[in-house]
DNA sequence: AATTGTGATGCGTTTTTTGCATCACATAGC
DNA sequence: GCTATGTGATGCAAAAAACGCATCACAATT
């Protein structure tokens, strides 16, 4: 849209915090770019960005109005979300920040199934920590969040929620594996990779290691999903996941014979930890967002049934 | 804004239905409108008006699109007000669509008031019916709307009201001007002035006339306020009146020797009618708005004290 | 059938925007 | 203390966009 060209040139150098980078970005001058901000500040009436050596930063007009900005493009995507509905064929594009629990296989099978349906719809996907990703509803970089645990935001507001058991991860000839269910107490000294510290998941079984007393051998830590799950073949070590992360022939058919197998952890020692997936607050999303947001909380419906809520 | 510019021309050519006369009011050509418009057309991927022979309507699509540019806007001048109150000066534009009742003596003072403190806010004043100060609400062309019975639009906040009670206006040689409180069974038959049926003040009335089954000998109407005042002075009629619209004085000193009296009518036979003060539900005024806002409540209450609520 | 209104379009002119070169200034490193 | 490197601002000419005139095509009215 033509006419958002200013305001989007203002955005992007609040974001870069400098002129010349966001003008690099824009694929225009710095010149131009500079002479659009000095416009835009005229007609306001006053400056919105404090200059300084190192590049630009926003001032209390600036914070106002860039609010405005990201709101107001917010807004437009939602009406012309609409628009584009009108006409039968469902267009628009959804941008969802998510952790990485969900973007192994729960996000792949959904997306494609809606995109089955509706071809038209784009994605953005960006695999972010929690914080990140509820910082990215409140600038209005994403349409949806999937935090698996905690939520610190009062932005938040959360449309569904799915309780996940915590599961233990292993070589099927490894000991544990003979146990239908895992307790902590069985993991004591067990060599155990984990992932690191901002996943919620790590906080969920630290909070079960502290009550129980039990410590792990922990070896390895990663935020590699991928890797915390193929090493499991080369190691005989344990690691722990959530349903959702795990390919879906794991859970419902404990004694096949893969290479790796998953045993639940007893819900008296780790209590379930709950996914959100949730948007900002107050706002109304485009349609092909909302629509979506339905997709998922109908596919979390067929796979844990009773621990959907909302 | 500049960037506004599109727009606005657009929402001018949906006020108008003909580009021709939008450009008109815009002084710019009819061609230059026209290749903005399809210029947006052309963006949005689909027309957003309906070529007739007598001009242009919005279809659905541009329905949506426009009521996104006066939210938009609105919003804009919100996020304005809000960054010109950061420099100390109170600055803005207040929009106010209000029934005739308050343009007489209320608004003048108040705004007077306000401006005095405020120099650098301006106003606009439009006088309408209470449907079109609530329609007005709607397209986002006013802040505040002052409606005297009744309220109509579910859209239609209301902030504060005062009570009004009526009161019987005549020239202070009338007969009876003699009684401290008129009933209605006074008036059977006396040759009254009264506003026309779109007015609440008549419609208030008109419940009491029929509950007591009283006629009046109604001789002239009108919607204009000052015939309605300034004709008692010439033939011996009555009119009747909420305070808001009669000089303070004629209140508060009922024996006064102006040629103008004005007499409470018995509650039992009509019983007050409410001024609403209100704005669009959900919108966030401009900074100028909610403070001139609070000024009218501030204002009411030290004339009506008890009978102001919210 | 003529007239009057409507929006759309080709083309030359005017206005705006852009990019290059350069300035003025602040900071970091030597 | 000096240079080197980064920043945003500005004069000027080229490129791009917007504009206005004249005119077309069409529909409704007279």
């Amino acid at each position: 849209m033509r006419f958002m060209t200013s305001l989007r040139f203002i955005d992007a150098v609040a974001r870069e915090k400098s002129i010349r980078k966001a003008a690099e970005k824009l694929a225009i001058t710095s010149t131009a770019l500079n002479r659009r901000i000095l416009q835009i500040e005229d007609e306001i009436g006053q400056p919105l960005f404090e200059r300084l050596a190192s590049g630009v930063r926003l001032n209390t007009a600036g914070e106002l109005f860039v609010q405005h900005i990201r709101t107001q493009t917010a807004e437009l995507a939602r009406v012309q979300s609409q628009i584009a509905d009108l006409s039968g064929i469902r267009r628009g594009h959804v941008r969802i920040a998510s952790g990485a629990d969900t973007m192994r296989y729960f996000l792949p099978e959904t997306v494609a199934r809606y995109r089955g349906e509706h071809p038209a719809v784009t994605f953005d996907l960006v695999r972010q920590s929690g914080d990140a990703a509820e910082q990215a509803l409140r600038t209005l970089e994403a349409d949806l969040a999937l935090i698996f645990e905690p939520i610190k935001s009062a932005d938040f507001q959360t449309m569904a929620t799915a309780r996940q058991q915590l599961y233990c991860m292993m070589s099927a000839n490894h000991p544990l594996a003979k146990k239908p269910m895992i307790r902590l107490r069985d993991c004591v000294g067990q060599p155990a990779i984990l992932p690191r510290a901002d996943a919620g998941l790590r906080q969920l079984l630290n909070v079960g290691l502290i009550r129980r007393s039990v410590e792990l051998g922990t070896v390895i830590e990663s935020n590699s999903q991928e890797f915390l799950q193929n090493y499991l073949t080369h190691e005989m070590v344990i690691s722990f996941q959530i349903p959702i992360a795990m390919p879906s022939d794991l859970i419902t058919a404990p004694l096949n014979t893969s290479a790796i197998v998953a045993r639940p952890v007893d819900l008296a020692d780790v209590p379930a930890g709950i996914l959100h997936i949730g948007q900002l607050k107050g706002r109304v999303l485009p349609v092909a967002a909302a629509k979506f947001l339905d997709s998922i909380i109908t596919e979390l419906g067929a796979r844990y049934g009773d621990d959907i809520d909302q």
